[in-house]
DNA sequence: CAAACATGTGAGGTTTCCTAACATGGTTTT
DNA sequence: AAAACCATGTTAGGAAACCTCACATGTTTG
């Protein structure tokens, strides 16, 4: 229904490739993973798949790391963030659902 | 200057993937690659890299052949749509440059 | 009918990716 | 200072993914 999630998400970008395009080593990369930093999906052979949100999300990472802040820092302030995503989230769907309670229509024209 | 080309247009995609998200046979892939209508960029090693233009021409294709147009034809079709396209672009251009004589800005704030 | 088309399949070989382990030079922590 | 942790490199062995080439096949098309 909403938001058809596109290119920048989708996880079609192998490690080989990440690594070229961030610089980074495929240790770094996979380093990130086993400190919970990153993501990635799994081939069914098990290969990693990464998306570009990743891609840019890896390089604010080494960003940080090369400022010297820790994985584990960087974790905790990743969680911060996203919990503060999710309550955001959170209100503007209720606030939604206030209004199709007052306006919303049934069987309305779906666009 | 213009236009930051982006995701879409990235060849980050390898063919396993592309035959994944197409549902093609890696035969079909590359016989299309063969038959010039998909061009791929290569790894250093030689694997071939997709966009996610790439995938969505692929797609249209592949519905063409199923239709019992001949690779053939799709060719002198792209080739046709090609050629007009570049001709717009030319002719934008062009008219951007005229614009530019009048009115545009030597050293001009850059945005 | 011969040639071209579109695709499958298999062989043999190279590249890419995987995990696990050990090494190392900096930082903390005890 | 010794022990522990951090971030990364490197190596080894193995599996997955990819490559080209060639042959087979059923289906158009000239």
């Amino acid at each position: 229904m909403a938001n058809d999630f596109s290119y920048k998400d989708k996880k079609v970008i192998t490690i080989g490739i990440v690594r070229d395009l961030t610089g980074l080593s495929e240790r770094q990369i996979r380093y990130y993973e086993e400190r919970k930093l990153i993501f990635p999906e799994r081939s069914s052979g098990g290969s990693r798949k990464y998306s570009f949100a990743d891609v840019e999300l890896l390089v604010e990472i080494a960003n940080k790391i090369e400022d010297g802040v820790q994985t584990h820092e960087i974790r905790k302030e990743m969680l911060r963030a996203q919990k503060k995503q999710n309550q955001d989230d959170l209100r503007r769907k209720m606030i939604q659902g206030q209004l199709n309670a007052q306006f919303g229509l049934r069987k309305g024209p779906s666009s």
